[in-house]
DNA sequence: CATTATAATGCAAATCTTTGCAATTGCGAT
DNA sequence: ATCGCAATTGCAAAGATTTGCATTATAATG
């Protein structure tokens, strides 16, 4: 591997925004400060960043996959399919899970960004 | 909604072969049954099926998602990135998180098929 | 049974993503 | 600095998936 300047772009846009990005909306920021990049090129860079673990790519329900940075500290999420409302959950809530699976499976696990699916207290109601 | 034969076709296919499979198979498979089957009418109905919490969607690392027939007890895989071996956690292992997580929240959770990426003891030496 | 409303389907176009291959670039080893 | 290798990139083609719209089929209603 070596310093590609595609990944360093990615990184970048991520850094910036903190949110989730489509590769579509990653595609759009890269290509705004280097339009001659090409989109097989992020896709590939994406591909790369997310193998090399310094990348999360999730399922959120949008339709699209969804890339972050990958922080220091994993973090998860419970998604509202009714809303569409996004709630944070600290991984203290989840790690012993994990650890427990590690120890039980004898498995080393890598996943550091659950994304679960659900309703809302709102939502239940109307439901 | 209606009785949709697309729809019946796919949840019989889904039905016998246990294991899961991507929309590509998913369609290989229909039609054989059916040749005269569109490819968009699939990929709808299986959307269709996915909304309607009979069929499970989800990224094994395979490159493209896949689909299984919701069973009456959830369950769960371990996927190893080294050789990619798929290990069954059973709902047990899974289920008092939910449980709290609920709580916690008060949110209604649907998600029923977790997906952990890691490494097996095996590859963990390898690697 | 005829009518109407709604859901599902086919088709073609538009999009999105992947892939093969040749050309280029960055990096380590002479 | 130059050479040689392997990773990255662009490009075009292939492949996969989604979408808009017209048509057809189903089910409920009168
Ligand atoms: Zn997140
Ligand atoms: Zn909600
Ligand atoms: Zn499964
Ligand atoms: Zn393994």
């Amino acid at each position: 591997m070596r310093n590609s300047s595609a990944d360093q772009l990615i990184l970048e846009t991520l850094g910036k925004q903190k949110s989730h990005l489509t590769s579509h909306q990653i595609y759009e920021a890269v290509h705004l400060r280097l339009p001659a990049l090409n989109p097989s090129t992020v896709y590939r860079a994406l591909d790369r960043l997310v193998n090399q673990g310094k990348v999360t790519v999730s399922d959120m329900g949008l339709g699209a996959a969804v890339f972050e940075l990958t922080g220091e500290k994993p973090h998860h999420h419970l998604v509202c399919q009714g809303c569409g409302h996004i709630t944070l959950i600290a991984d203290d809530q989840i790690a012993p899970l994990i650890s427990n699976l590690e120890k039980n499976y004898h498995y080393k696990i890598k996943t550091n960004h659950l994304v679960l699916f659900g309703f809302c207290e709102k939502c239940q109601d109307t439901a």
